[in-house]
DNA sequence: AGGATAGTAAACCATATGGTTGATAATCGA
DNA sequence: TCGATTATCAACCATATGGTTTACTATCCT
């Protein structure tokens, strides 16, 4: 199912330290204990967390000595933002009428 | 916390059930056991999924008579495109890289 | 009034999730 | 070679999640 890997893509968006390292891997790519460091949490505790975006296909880890560069793998992103992108007429009709509620007041 | 939301609002997506349930709200209000129908679970089972959702802020409910008419609340899914939205330089910057490297296969 | 319909609530179960610690492996640097 | 760094793995724990069933309330219909 191509759902599941929304669900997968969904699920790894869902927790806000796999956001924030999504966000500092758009600095460049990053190892592990550099992906962990910011947070108040074991290294084994940060790597799950890595793990969980790269089984959801949001990055990609090559080995570089011992480390593990990480970097981010754009089009499972682009998926889930093209299945958003689906409701965009729901907003911007409901801003119209919001728009259209706001004419009328003022008449 | 701004993330709190964008937190339960990509839970509640990242469900083929709720989102399943989105995609029928996309045809106008429904009740519960109207959005329920469709799958093979109980109507108590069921209910939870649309309590998530409403929990998210992604759906409405209002009473009418016995019935729980739900309608969606599209500005927290609006709130998760854009949050992707920030994303968007990564892929086409990817799509760029592809197509020259699609370029120079065919020089 | 009394039965069918719509929905919630509570108790329960199995499994998933987010975290820990401790052990191990691989690599770097002196 | 030896110690420090980087990362994974495995076992474990508490809590959350997705589902069930049963019981209950509220509303509608006849």
């Amino acid at each position: 199912m191509v759902d599941n890997r929304l669900d997968a893509t969904f699920t790894a968006l869902a927790d806000p330290t796999r956001r924030g390292m999504l966000a500092a891997l758009a600095e460049g790519e990053k190892a592990v204990s550099e992906l962990a460091a910011p947070y108040r949490m074991s290294l084994a505790g940060a790597a799950k967390h890595v793990g969980v975006l790269a089984r959801a296909g949001l990055i990609e880890r090559r080995k570089v000595g011992r480390r593990q560069l990480c970097r981010i793998r754009a089009d499972r992103l682009k998926d889930a933002s093209e299945w958003l992108a689906q409701w965009e007429r729901f907003w911007t009709t409901r801003l119209d009428a919001l728009e259209s509620a706001l004419k009328e007041d003022r008449t």
